[in-house]
DNA sequence: GTCTATAGGATGATAGAC
DNA sequence: GTCTATCATCCTATAGAC
């Protein structure tokens, strides 16, 4: 692997465990096993790395959402909706980690990303005759996010009882 | 205002707004118009000063439950717990922001403290004959943290029209 | 209790050699 | 592309005077 992509992958690993603010780039640096200054010969500084990391991890995002924006049938919106926080591969894990703890380290929203998603599951309500359809789901994704949270946070073990329950209880 | 406390509520406006380790022990001391040494006299070092503020925090938490732990009526523990992050004044703001963001930058989840909380839902649900009390329990606290967190992040408007939509959805 | 001064080390970033 | 050496700044924390 290029020394370019180890620093940002040290970089990701190590942002999404302990914090954009908690690490330095000598820790960096030494945890990719390359000279700091080559960290900003790459990066330009320590921000420029981190908008690296997040314009790879919005790649990944519009990709895992895509199925999803692009399904016609509605059941089938709600049902893939469900199951997405528990087929996260465990490779992404640092990602989705860093979604989380920028969120509100740096109040990194992400909304604007999710907007469309969160579009799609009102229109999937609202053709299964849901009567408030924006309510439920702006109230299903917030528990979607809390499940992904909690699989990060806790493990999926933790989690994984929710994912039957809600699609027995969505009825998809 | 002892300057003891200045100090701390300045930290804690600080922390919560731009996080732990993105505030110095200079910038807490201009903050609240104190010499910088006066935070290591008082409180020993910058753990020290959170860990103090993270005390406080914990009491308000404990009141903050106690009113719902307490019930023994389920559909008001779940009308109550509903209601909750709806009702939190804005003096208190600061607190329930900070909670968020150590959640995720410092991973103190809080979750000991939690416990009780969902446990209490889990009763109320088996009390009124859900056959997943567990699940919805579950599934209830994953919402309500997602509504306090959209509160904190986007403001009161945002999440509030999920009051009454939750009130109904649960008949209480 | 409070302030000033300062130590000692870490941090982000640059320059220059290879 | 990569490394070493280095800088200016900032950071936490302490000492000592008032």
């Amino acid at each position: 692997m290029e020394k370019r992509d180890k620093i940002l992958y040290a970089a990701l690993e190590l942002f999404a465990t302990e914090g954009y603010n908690a690490v330095s780039t000598n820790k960096i640096a030494k945890y990719a096993n390359v000279s700091e200054g080559l960290i900003f010969r790459h990066y330009k500084n320590k921000q420029g790395l981190l908008d690296a990391i997040l314009e790879q991890a919005f790649e990944k995002v519009t990709v895992l959402y895509a199925h999803i924006l692009m399904e016609q049938d509605p059941k089938e919106i709600l049902r893939k909706a469900i199951v997405l926080p528990f087929e996260v591969d465990e490779s992404e894990y640092h990602f989705w980690k860093l979604q989380f703890k920028l969120k509100w380290e740096l109040e990194i929203s992400g909304r604007e990303k999710m907007q469309p998603f969160i579009d799609k599951l009102e229109w999937a309500f609202q053709e299964l005759g849901y009567q408030e359809a924006k309510n439920e789901a702006e109230l299903l994704n917030h528990a979607l996010e809390g499940i992904a949270g909690g699989i990060i946070k806790q493990g999926f073990e933790t989690q994984e009882p929710l994912k039957s329950f809600l699609l027995k209880k969505y009825n998809v």
